[in-house]
Parts: C-alpha cells; sequence; structure tokens
DNA sequence: CGAATGACGAAATATGAAAAACGTCACCCG
DNA sequence: CGGGTGACGTTTTTCATATTTCGTCATTCG
C-alpha cells in the first residue's frame, strides 16, 4: 500500500546532502538490525518494537524511515535481490562464452536457491511471502535479469554461437525452460521427487534450445 | 495416514466377483457425491455428513469404503489424474510425427491447467493441497507421463528426428524445461507477469533442446 | 526547526471455550 | 454372516474476546 522509497522533501539544497546521508545511514542501520532479527526468529515472529529496542530507538522513529513493517521487508528483499543481480551481473559479464556464462549463471542462481531453502529457512518464509503476494521488487529483478541474460544471448547470435533470433524471446524461452532450477518453489518441491536428469543437463538442454 | 486402496479380505471364491463388484459401485457412488459436493462447495467446507446425506446413508457407511475424508479426495484425485492421463496417452500415441504429438500434448496440458485454475477454483483448492502435502499419486502420475513421454522420444530418436541420446534422460529434461506451463503454481504465478515469449514459442524451445 | 518520542486508536493476532467434524465400535437387521 | 447404523470418544474448527502489534500525531527535546 504505502510506498517503499519515501523520499524527504528537500527545501533546502546546502545541508540537504548531509541529512540525505545521515538518513540514507539509519536505514541501512535498520535494515541491518530487522536483517539479523528476522533471520533469527522469523519475520512474522519479529515486530517493529523488537528493532527500535535493538537499535535503542523508539518504534515510532522506525516509521520516519519506513512506512511500514511490510516496507522494510520489502527493502530488505531490495537488497538481497540486488546482492543476487550484482553476483549475476559479474558472472555473465564475466570470461567464457555465452553458453558457459550462462550455464555458470544457471547453476549458481540454483545453489543458491537451494542452500537458503535449506540452510536459511527464516529466509525462504521470507521469500515465499514475496513470491505469494506477488511484490513488484521480485518482477522488477526478473526483467533486470532478462535483459543481462538477453544481452548474453544477444552475443552468442553475434559470435555464431546461437542461432538467430530475437534475443528478447530466446532469453524469455530460456529462462522459462530453466525456471525449475531457479524458482524457489520449483525447488523447493521438485527437488524432493525423484528426478532422472540432474540440474547440469537440464541447463545443457536448455543451451541446446539456443543453438 | 491410512491406505487408499484398502481391498476387503475374499474368503469365498464363488461370491467374490459380484461382492467386489458391488463394492466398486459403491465407491463410484460415492465419489462421484463427493466431485460434485466439493466442485460446489469446496474440500474444506464439504464434510463426510453431506457426502452421505447426499447418498441417503449413514456418515460411518462412508468409512467402509474409504479410510478418511482425505482417502476420498486422494481417490478423486487418482480419478481426475487417471482422466489426464488418458487425454495425455491418447495425444501421444496419436497421429503426426514426435514433435507434433510433443508440442499438442504440452499445449493441452497448459490449457487444461488455465482452465481448472481459473474457472474451477474449488478444484485449483483441492490441487495445491494435493501439491502441498507431496501425495504419492502425484508423484506417480509423473511419472506415469514421464513414461509416455520418453517413448515419442524414443520414436523420435528412431525416426532421426531427434538427436541420438538417453530417451529418459531427455524426456525429464524436456519435461523440466516446459514445467512452466504444466506446473499449475508456476501457471498460476506465472501468467500474471509479464512475459515476453507465448506458450508455444517456450514449447518450440523446448522442442528444439531434444534435436 | 527538525529529530525524536510517548500516548493513543485501529488492525491484527493469540487465547480458550464451545461446537462441529472426524473416525471407531458394539450392535442391529435382512 | 455381511452390510449397515446410531452412539460415542477424540481431534479439529469456529468464534467471541483479550492482548498484542501496527501505525499516527500532538508534543517534547536538543
Amino acid at each position: 500500500m504505502k510506498n517503499v522509497t519515501r523520499k524527504s522533501k528537500v527545501p533546502a539544497m546546502d545541508a540537504s546532502g548531509a541529512s540525505e546521508a545521515v538518513r540514507q545511514e539509519n536505514v541501512t542501520r535498520i535494515l541491518d538490525a530487522a536483517e539479523r532479527l528476522f533471520k533469527h526468529y522469523g519475520y512474522t515472529k519479529t515486530n517493529v518494537a523488537d528493532i527500535a529496542r535493538d537499535l535503542g530507538m523508539s518504534p515510532a522513529n522506525i516509521y520516519r524511515f519506513f512506512g511500514s513493517k511490510a516496507d522494510i521487508h520489502q527493502a530488505l528483499a531490495q537488497r538481497m535481490l540486488d546482492a543476487g543481480y550484482q553476483l549475476a551481473a559479474e558472472t555473465l559479464s564475466g570470461p567464457g562464452n555465452a553458453s558457459d556464462r550462462l550455464r555458470k549463471h544457471i547453476l549458481q542462481q540454483f545453489q543458491m536457491t537451494l542452500e537458503t531453502m535449506i540452510s536459511e529457512q527464516k529466509v525462504h518464509e521470507m521469500v515465499v511471502i514475496a513470491i505469494e503476494q506477488q511484490w513488484p521488487v521480485i518482477d522488477a529483478h526478473l526483467r533486470r535479469l532478462r535483459t543481462l541474460v538477453t544481452e548474453v544471448v544477444r552475443e552468442g547470435i553475434a559470435a555464431g554461437e546461437f542461432r538467430d533470433t530475437d534475443p528478447e524471446v530466446a532469453a524469455d524461452c530460456f529462462m522459462s525452460a530453466t525456471a525449475a532450477l531457479c524458482h524457489p518453489q520449483m525447488v523447493a518441491t521438485c527437488v524432493s521427487e525423484f528426478k532422472i536428469c540432474t540440474p547440469e543437463q537440464v541447463v545443457e538442454f536448455a543451451l541446446r534450445g539456443l543453438k
């Protein structure tokens, strides 16, 4: 409901820079505390009073930086997704040909999802909430990732590595085909059930679709 | 917990056939009533007393045929999955080359999932329960389907239509790659979000992975 | 004057008793 | 004797209420 990135109005230009900086630092401190508490006690079991107490401030003060508890959750999700995006960007713009990079990217994504699910259930709880409620941050993240993948596909086509098709469509198809390895819900349900092929084989299969 | 297919002991061989037949008819009647009521009022809103009243029998009598309400649900799921399997079997053993049959099969599956989700929310509720609790019937159904797909892949390889690889692995990869179109949870979440490519394109992409 | 807070109404959630539903069993009936 | 049932103990769900938590605002503080 409320907007996540509410910017304070900037009445004067002279001190606004410093003011904005100190504000940003408070935001970061709150997110750090929230992340730690959420991971320890779980999202639903942690209330804003807990976060405020942990920081030695009043609950009301939290609301000067975040419109709601859900906003904190979303900002945290944004931060985590940003980290994932950063990693993906490095992998996808790293060394190797297009196939190598895409393969590494997907398997990395899979690995990350798997580990989060197994060892950090509290984080997984937050992920599930985010997906169920179809937050825009998730959608935006997927779009960002798709942009990266599209670029790699484009390079692969230019290098003669992939066949010549619409890079956007091809990238989207590739991501759909590997969704079983990247989507948390899929990973959660499909890992347990008996599968014949390995993640590596699925990636190879999807890569072949590009060629 | 309880077993779904509890068979009555067969003390004598002469009348056991008829006895078993009349028993089977009761099972079917119960399932028919349950299906109608579940679809109308929803699974959680319907109790066994409702089903019994609908059939003009006592609730206790239901338990002579099913170990629990969940067993009815599972048997119903089995019956629906059987119908889906039947359809898939016809499509996959129908006319056309391997690609045509696989394409038709996946798009058909997608269509079915989509319609169920949109127009029969009560059924979708039951599907979600079945998936969340990871019922063996679902797993068995997927295995059955995979067997069918494997056979088509094998034929495609024999006809020189697909490249020569392990049919089982290839079929499993193909199903993973098209999971975004067949898995109810995926369809539910991914349809709404803005996608660049169409279902048809995803299928073509996956088919290309076989070639 | 802006940063921060205690007090407060609204909304969500925990609690616990009452009701309903589940599932079992001794018993009845054709 | 097998098909069927009413009565009954146990578990789950419902629902009203008490408590917590959320989020706002007038007021205080530096």
